[in-house]
DNA sequence: CTGGAGATCGAAAACGATTTCGACAATGCG
DNA sequence: CGCATTGTCGAAATCGTTTTCGATCTCCAG
C-alpha cells in the first residue's frame, strides 16, 4: 500500500547522505548558484540513490513554478477533445504552462474528483468540454480559478461559454450548394435529441426558404451519427425523392456512408448529387472517397481561444457570457 | 501576469475573516471533525470568499491525499491513447487515483517538460505511450518514480516495456482465413518504416509457409495506413493476381478501402474476397460495409495492465523486460 | 449545585521545504 | 605580507499548513 510517512524521503535524507546541510542540498538541487559545482553533484547523487521527490510545499507559491490547467471532458473518444488540447497548447506555448487533459466520462462525481485533485495539484485555471448537448450545471462557484466552459452552456450566465456556431456552419454549407446551383437540397443528420443536430436542421431550413427553396424530401432525416445510417438513410432518400441533387449530413460519418449509398445506387459524386459533410474529421473527410467538402469547425482556435481567456482572468480581466466561434467550410472532391 | 507574492491568499486570512484560529479554519477545510457545523460553515464562506487555494504543502505525503498518475503520449489523434486512458482509469476505479494525459507530440523537450510538471505537481508513477514504431530513449534513470512504457521499447533493458503482440495478431487474423479455406490470401498494410507492419508482414508470410501456401501477390503491399492506400492497393491486387479470395489489411482504414474497392469491382465480401483488418477502431470496423473482422489490440487491458504494474513497483515489487500484451479477433461480416 | 462527559477551539509544536545572512577559506593584488 | 574580493556553505529565520494537546464551554444526571 502507500508509503507509510516514516517512508517518506525528506530533503533532510539527502542532505545527510552528501554529507552537507539541508540549506545547501535545497540550493544544489534547484539549481540555485551559491554551491559549488562538486558539491552539487554530489547533491544530486545522494538524491537519486533515496529517489528523493520533492514535497512540492511552497513551490508553486513562492518560487512561481510551471503552470498548469486542467481540461476536462465528458468527451469519450477524443475526437473533439484532443484537437481543443492542441489549440490550447499552442496558445501556451510561449507561456511556461502545461495542459493536463482528464477525462470524466460525463460524470459528475468523476468531473468533481478530478477537480478536487487538479486543484490540489495547483492547476491555474480549468477548461471543462461538454458535448455540446445539454447544458452543464455551473461549477464556477465551487471552483477559486478561473472556468472556461466549451461546447456547452452553463445554468451560470456569468460563466464564460464558447460554443460552435451552428447556424454558421449550416449557413455556410447551404449556401455552398446553392451557389452550385442545387435545387433539391436534403438533410441527414444525427438525433433529434442532440441539440446541435436541431439547430443545424432548424438553420438548414431557415437558409433554404431564404432563397425561395424547400428541403428536400420535406424534412430533415435524424438518426444515429454513423455510417450506417447514412447509407440507410440516402437509400430511403433516394428512393422517395429521386430529384435530389445535394446532401447536406450532419457530420463526416454520415457523409461517407451517403457517399457509398450514392455510388452504390449509380449517382456520380458531386455530378449527380452533391455531398457536404460536418466536422471537418480530416482520416475520414480527406480519405474517403470522394473526398469530402465539409465544415470545419475551428476547435484547435477553439482551445486557443479559451486559454487566451483563461490567462486574461488570471490577469484579472474576466470575460463572461456566450461566445460563438464561426465555422469554415473546406472545399473538396464532393462538391467541386 | 502572475499573482505577486502578497496576493496569494493564505490560511491566516481565511481564519482572520472566518473569525477562527487557524487551526480551526484548517480543520473546518479538511473536514476533519472537532468543529462544530456552523463554524465550518463560517470558514467554507470565508474561503470561498477569498477563493482560497491551498498551498499544497505536505497535503501530497503527509494526509495520504489523492494520488495520480501521469500519462504521456506521442501520438497526436488519440486514437491509442484514449482507450489506454480508459483502461487505466478501469484499474485505478478502487483507488482513489487520477490519470493525467499529457500530449507531447513526439517532442522530447516537451515531454520533459511535461515530466517536470507533473512531478512538481505529485504524480506517483508514469506511463509513457509511444507509437509502436521505435525505441525510446529510456527516461526512467532521472525519474524518481515508477515508469512504465507501452507500445515501444526502452533503451534500457531493466525498464519495464508493453508492446502488443503483433506475431500473435497476424497470426490470429491469417489462421482465421486459413480456417475459412481460403487459399489466395494477399496482405496490405502500413510502411516499411513502421516497425509492426514489418513485423506483422513477416509473420504472415510465416504462418502462411507453415500451413503450405505463399502470400498472394508474391509479398506484402506497403503502403500508407489510409482508406487511399487500401482502395488503390486493391486495385492493382485484383489486376495482377485476380485469383486472391482474402485479403489482411494492416489497420482498418486499409481494410475499409479494400472493401470499397472489391464493391466497386463487382467482388462480393466475403463471398469471394474476405477481409480481415487491424485495430478494430470500433467507429471505423463496425461501422463499415460490411463490418469488419479485424484484430483488437486490447488496447484497455494493455492500460490495465500498466497500472497494475505500476502499482505494484509503487508497492515495491517493480518488474521489468518486454511484456507482449495478445491481441484478439473479433469476427463481424467480412469474414462470416 | 456539583461533577463529569463530550464537544469545540486555539496555542504551540511539527513538518518539509526555501531564503537570508554571517562565517570562513581561497584567491588576487599591491 | 596585508587586505579586499569572491566563492561556498550552514545556522537560523521564515513560510503555509497540519497535528497535538490542553483549556474552555455546554449539557445533563445525581
Amino acid at each position: 500500500m502507500g508509503r507509510r510517512r516514516s517512508d517518506a524521503i525528506t530533503l533532510r535524507d539527502v542532505a545527510r547522505l552528501a554529507g552537507v546541510s539541508i540549506a545547501t542540498a535545497s540550493k544544489a538541487i534547484n539549481n540555485r548558484d551559491e554551491v559549488a559545482a562538486a558539491t552539487r553533484a554530489r547533491v544530486l547523487r545522494a538524491a537519486a540513490e533515496l529517489s528523493f521527490r520533492p514535497n512540492v510545499l511552497a513551490q508553486g507559491l513562492v518560487a512561481g513554478r510551471t503552470r498548469a490547467i486542467g481540461l476536462l471532458t465528458d468527451e469519450l473518444d477524443g475526437r473533439f477533445a484532443i484537437p481543443i488540447l492542441l489549440g490550447a497548447e499552442n496558445a501556451l506555448s510561449h507561456q511556461e504552462m502545461s495542459v493536463l487533459l482528464c477525462d470524466t466520462r460525463g460524470d459528475a462525481i468523476r468531473r468533481n474528483h478530478y477537480i478536487r485533485t487538479l486543484l490540489a495539484r495547483q492547476v491555474d485555471g480549468f477548461i471543462i468540454v461538454g458535448d455540446s448537448n445539454d447544458v452543464h450545471l455551473s461549477l464556477t462557484a465551487d471552483i477559486p480559478v478561473p472556468v472556461v466552459y466549451v461546447y456547452c452552456r452553463s445554468t451560470n450566465p456569468a460563466d464564460l461559454c464558447l460554443v460552435s456556431d451552428d447556424e454558421g456552419g449550416a449557413l455556410l454549407a447551404v449556401e455552398h450548394l446553392i451557389a452550385l446551383r442545387r435545387k433539391h437540397i436534403a438533410h441527414i443528420t444525427g438525433p433529434q435529441s442532440w441539440r446541435a443536430a436541431r439547430d443545424r436542421a432548424a438553420a438548414t431550413c431557415a437558409v433554404l426558404h431564404d432563397h425561395g427553396l424547400m428541403l428536400a424530401g420535406g424534412q430533415p432525416l435524424h438518426g444515429e451519427w454513423s455510417q450506417h445510417w447514412g447509407r440507410h438513410a440516402t437509400r430511403l432518400l433516394m428512393a422517395t425523392t429521386p430529384e435530389v441533387d445535394a446532401i447536406f449530413c450532419g457530420n463526416d460519418q454520415i457523409a461517407s456512408g451517403a457517399a457509398q449509398a450514392l455510388a452504390d445506387l449509380g449517382r456520380r459524386v458531386p455530378d449527380d448529387v452533391a455531398i457536404v459533410g460536418y466536422d471537418n474529421w480530416e482520416i475520414f473527410a480527406a480519405d474517403s472517397k470522394p473526398p469530402l467538402t465539409t465544415v470545419d469547425l475551428n476547435l484547435q482556435q477553439v482551445g486557443e481561444t479559451a486559454v487566451r481567456h483563461l490567462l486574461a482572468a488570471l490577469d484579472g480581466t474576466p470575460a463572461s457570457g456566450v461566445f460563438r466561434q464561426p465555422c469554415r467550410l473546406v472545399i473538396r472532391e464532393s462538391t467541386a
